[in-house]
DNA sequence: CTTCTGACA
DNA sequence: TGTCAGAA
């Protein structure tokens, strides 16, 4: 009768730090209820904290999450929410495919300087 | 012993 | 986000 979640449980539950935890809070990404001072997490509080975990493994930053979480309680119907969420994936994998693009600049370069290295390297080796 | 808030060699 | 302090 008093499955009272606190934040230790919560906290275990997700793999993360009581202090990541309030982190979030003061981000505005969790407000859970009070008893008193100690903080009583709710499922509506876990659900939350797990779309939270979700945002960052795809590289959300938190105010994005945060956005997201917050159209989430106010727009029942959905759909506010995910035409926002549409837009935070486009721009998430806009980001993406530039450094994708980045990298692969990178990757060609060093090909050129490479074999011009071991080219070098060859000519002095039979020189000398 | 656990949680809370606030601060940062 | 970690950590440490002082209080509840």
């Amino acid at each position: 009768m008093s499955e009272a979640l606190g934040i230790a449980d919560l906290a275990r539950e997700f793999d993360v730090t009581t202090r990541t935890v309030r982190f979030y809070e003061d981000k505005g990404l969790l407000a859970p209820a009070r008893e008193g001072q100690r903080r009583i997490y709710s499922a509506r509080d876990r659900v939350r904290l797990r779309l939270i975990m979700r945002g960052k493994r795809l590289g959300l930053s938190l105010d994005e999450i945060a956005s997201l979480l917050d159209l989430y309680d106010v727009d029942p119907s959905e759909v506010t929410q995910l035409t926002h969420f549409v837009g935070v994936i486009r721009d998430r994998k806009s980001v993406l495919q530039g450094q994708k693009c980045d990298i692969e600049e990178s990757l060609a370069e060093m090909d050129r300087l490479e074999a011009q290295c071991v080219k070098l390297l060859s000519e002095k080796q039979t020189t000398s």
